[in-house]
DNA sequence: GTATTAAATGACAGCGTTGTCATAACGCAT
DNA sequence: ATGCGTTATGACAACGCTGTCATTTAATAC
């Protein structure tokens, strides 16, 4: 496998295999009339140069796009991907650009071939990543080889040769832990998010510094690890409730955790807020559906991924690659807390 | 503004205007030095022929693709239209096919021209479309007149040149009258969906012929209009709530309808399923987070989905257009029912 | 009015592929 | 070997646009 320097085309194909552009094309789309014999040569030449036929061209010859549309009413009550989503989609509408998406479960063995298929195929010339995958290894590895323009959101770290937004979750989880200790708790459970996000540290960090400046002392054992869904706060909060001197408030790092720990509370017959507070983080419509709704942290999502967007735009366009500050969080207070 | 019957170029725009296609390109194109009598003899053309460039043969002569990606992790917990999305990316993955999103809100005086620009701009093929669009009247004529090969999710009508995929809505929302009726409610509130989504009149249906078949007299103060989102149906359980007497079971038409309907029971101090059983549908991320968590009805979403796009790419790729049979649903018990 | 310069316009190649049609190689029966 | 019908391969135009560079036209100065 060789590292092609300037893209391939059918041509590079052609001369490596000995045969011409048209066999190739043959070979490429499965037609028939091709000698066993040749059609490996050929198919040989493809994988060593790694060819990837231009999507382009063939549309230009009549063939379709290959890309089909899906269209959806919008509708208010998003969660945090689908607020992220949404504006992304906005934005690119309003620059004349065209966004595909591409979910992954991980861990994802087909990572990078997935991400090099999306370049050829559907065309991408750059790519926005978020987390928890603004932070994947081999990705962003990949990426870089590729030198696919890229634009992150809420990465841990953030290289200089590429667009990262990220917002003040630190403070936002400061200023949110000062609420709750200002309400005269003193016992304050906090359940950590997915290691893997960036946010989770940030968040962690704001809670701690909150309890240092107001001189409360910290118990290891109030601090739990969960991982962002519903049932690792739930998980987390039986344990927390369950220590012979429980805390009369839980700070969870998201909304879902929080409305574990809320049902969780539930199950344990304690009422919420008066023998319970509890926070989440994000302001999700799950925040507000819940009984009681949820205390928790709004972050400027949709300006935040506008401003990727259009930052990824600017540097296709080759203009300056702007630095973005940090966007400020804004705590919504609810009925989950005293 | 004429009918074009074939896809016009800019060799037609040239001939109309009485220029060469490098002057129709640079006022395309904003390009300087151009008189403004001429520029403006093009415009004229282009508006008069509907032209739209060709991304392909823009892309295929150096200039960027005008396409970009974003990749997210795939959570678990999605909504209805993630769900959609979801398996609609995927088949198309499997499929080498490009899905590209189109989010709208309704109503939208811009509908037809984005979905024009759709076709031109991000070269589409096809659509896909979700509910209650797949019902908008608008939307589907200028599909139609755009040739457009359209598959359609759960549509109230459903045009014999498309593809649709359905579900057994009426028969579930029956079994799930039954299974309350069953339980020994007599007194049963039901909560109507959006009027635009053909799975209102499905559902509402279900609950008729379960009542009538169980020989329980239609109480028309039991039937209340919501909207499918959380406010309206806690609006309509507030109002069945205060009747003089109250059902002792509601059926809401989703999930979000049926929170808010857990949520008003809370309010005014009821004990869910004691002293209300409450039901939903869909079975969305919220129903197993509440608490208690929601009995409520399970549709293939992802197999529904799926179909649909795998029909529409088969008819792109002018195979027999397949007749896709209805889905069936499923009861999921939870602990919201008595 | 003519020369000089700048602005406006056009001719043409090239982008990477596929379709059409011509040509070359093969397989087989004579 | 010879001829014939396949099967395999290649040459070349076309797809719709933009970049380069040549040419025409207008504007300005003398």
């Amino acid at each position: 496998m060789e590292q092609p320097k300037a893209k391939t085309n059918i041509y590079d194909v052609a001369e490596r295999a000995g045969v011409s552009i048209k066999t190739v094309s043959r070979v490429v789309n499965n037609e028939p009339n091709v000698r066993a014999n040749t059609r490996e040569k050929v198919q040989t030449a493809i994988e060593e140069l790694g060819y990837m036929p231009s999507a382009a061209a063939r549309e230009l010859t009549g063939k379709g796009s290959r890309v089909i549309g899906l269209l959806y009413e919008n509708s208010e009550d998003f969660s945090y991907t689908n607020k992220i989503l949404t504006a992304a989609l906005n934005a690119c509408e309003e620059e004349g650009y065209t966004l595909v998406l591409r979910p992954f479960t991980l861990p994802n063995p087909r990572l990078a071939e997935s991400v090099k298929q999306l370049k050829e195929n559907a065309r991408v010339e750059g790519i926005i990543v978020l987390p928890p995958l603004a932070d994947h290894k081999a990705l962003r590895k990949q990426l870089k080889e590729m030198a696919m323009p890229v634009a992150l959101i809420a990465p841990k770290t953030a290289p200089k040769d590429a667009i990262c937004v990220r917002c003040t979750d630190e403070q936002a989880s400061y200023d949110l832990a000062c609420f709750v200790i200002d309400r005269g708790h003193q016992r304050i459970g906090f359940i950590k998010g997915h290691p893997d996000h960036s946010a989770s540290a940030e968040r962690f960090a704001g809670y701690l510094r909150a309890l240092k400046e107001r001189k409360i002392e910290l118990d290891e054992q109030l601090i739990m690890q969960g991982y962002f869904d519903y049932e690792s706060g739930k998980a987390a909060a039986k344990e927390l409730l369950s220590l012979p001197s429980p805390p009369t408030a839980i700070i969870a790092s998201n909304d879902d955790m929080a409305a574990g720990t809320l049902f969780e509370a539930r199950e344990l017959g304690l009422g919420v807020p008066h023998q319970l507070s509890i926070t989440g983080f994000d302001d999700t419509a799950l925040a507000s559906h819940l009984w009681p709704p949820l205390t928790t942290v709004k972050q400027p999502i949709t300006e935040m991924t506008t401003a990727a967007t259009r930052g990824l735009i600017q540097r296709l366009q080759g203009d300056e690659p702007l630095v973005l500050e940090p966007f400020n969080c804004k705590i919504v207070v609810r009925d989950s807390t005293t």
